[in-house]
DNA sequence: CGGTGGATTGAAGCAGCTCAACTTTTGTGG
DNA sequence: CCACAAAAGTTGAGCTGCTTCAATCCACCG
């Protein structure tokens, strides 16, 4: 695996991508990325920026290197629901739509290889391919929805904590494809209550009964280790 | 509008068929149509129809001509949520996957055009256009489902029922784009306690409570008319 | 008619919310 | 490195909205 990645047509940027072959970059051949590569930026941003303001026309579009991204709806009231998560190597954004109504932040610091509408645009002319890889991604967030409507509809408050460290262990780390054993929660608390559609005094009092029955352990309210995986899996109602 | 619906070469099951231009066919030229039209197959179900079992490799695609259709999923113990409403013309199936972890059942008599997995995939060979169709509805049904989270998150019991009757408002009608006045409830009060993740017991108060402010009149459990659109819309929270 | 499945209504219980006090963590400046 | 302030998280106590359990009502159909 990975023979082609030291091919120097492909661009440098992309060589080290983490995006790239998870991502929908794989779906293009080295003289694609090449083309690619000239009309993408790089951008490091910090936790709390807004990505995308739902409603507004957005500028462009995004793969996430690395960091964890909220997609955000609110209510005309202030409440909010976050409806989901991106992870690397995610493509961020809504295809065919001036806008969304959904909008992005930053949950941690997070990397982006950024690119215009148009050149994202162009490069489907061109490559078939990626419109498939954009349409297996949106199939997959469409899953991972239904999923979450289960846990919004049906779960109690510590199944959904539950739901959601399990989660995060299967998100975390983009290599692995099973759970990691230790990672930090980058949401705070007040996230997570908008995620699970909780309080956070019930958030952390889920919490501190996993902790107290020895599921998992906490290092300063950000660090889980999960001691035991089929206690998670149990308390999370499956 | 509708200008060609009488071609000739359209063949005589597209040519009256209700999901031509809503639905994916619409990409299709006639040509397509009828090589399309060799292979598809008309089917009417009953109310209670198991049309896709989760998890049980499918064995076809379909289009629905009329009626309702709900989207299920099951955890271990048996709890379901519904996680979705398919109205005509939507496209019904999980492209791209040998099965799905939601099930289908038809909520009300229902009429398909049905067609196989290697018919959808050669139309698709054949014309680009269908999948991106097919990707502009999964973006939809993300859409919905994000829209539904934040329902089902932060809403309360009545917000709820109230933006049921909203969405079923907008979608029994296929032809009209805005909300009917007077529609059927076509699910039972169990499925719309699965639907919003409330119990029968709730939804059934709720309705009463919308009933008595003289926003809606209910005849015989299942036929709603809408009295006060604004008010039912405030009631939804929005 | 009577019987059956679904819907409504009532009363009591409880899971999760609200309000409030306290603790831990983080960030800042001396 | 410590002192202090601000922010985030935890814990407790009481309340409330939804669920649970139970009785009744209603539409439909042989």
């Amino acid at each position: 695996m990975r023979l082609d990645i030291h091919n120097s047509t492909v661009p440098a940027l992309c060589q080290a991508c983490e995006a790239r072959h998870g991502g929908i970059c794989g779906a293009l051949e080295p003289t694609q990325l090449q083309q690619l590569g000239r009309q993408t930026a790089r951008r490091e941003v910090p936790p709390g920026t807004q990505l995308i303001a739902a409603g507004v026309p957005a500028d462009g579009y995004a793969n996430i290197l690395s960091g964890v991204v909220k997609l955000i709806k609110l209510m005309p009231d202030g409440r909010q629901q976050i409806v989901g998560l991106q992870f690397a190597p995610d493509f961020l954004g809504r295809p065919f739509a001036e806008s969304s109504d959904v909008g992005a932040e930053a949950a941690s610091t997070v990397r982006l290889c950024t690119f215009s509408r148009s050149a994202l645009e162009q490069m489907v002319r061109q490559a078939p391919a990626l419109e498939h890889r954009l349409h297996r991604q949106a199939l997959r967030e469409l899953d991972d929805a239904r999923d979450w409507m289960m846990t919004l509809g049906q779960k109690s408050a510590s199944e959904k904590v539950a739901s959601f460290l399990l989660l995060l262990a299967a998100h975390v780390d983009p290599l692995t494809g099973g759970y990691s054993a230790t990672f930090d929660i980058v949401l705070r608390r007040a996230d997570i209550a908008d995620f699970l559609g909780l309080t956070i005094e019930t958030v952390s009092r889920s919490l501190s009964r996993l902790r107290r029955d020895g599921t998992i352990t906490i290092e300063r309210s950000r660090t889980v280790t999960i001691l035991d995986i089929d206690a998670l899996e149990a308390a999370a109602g499956r």
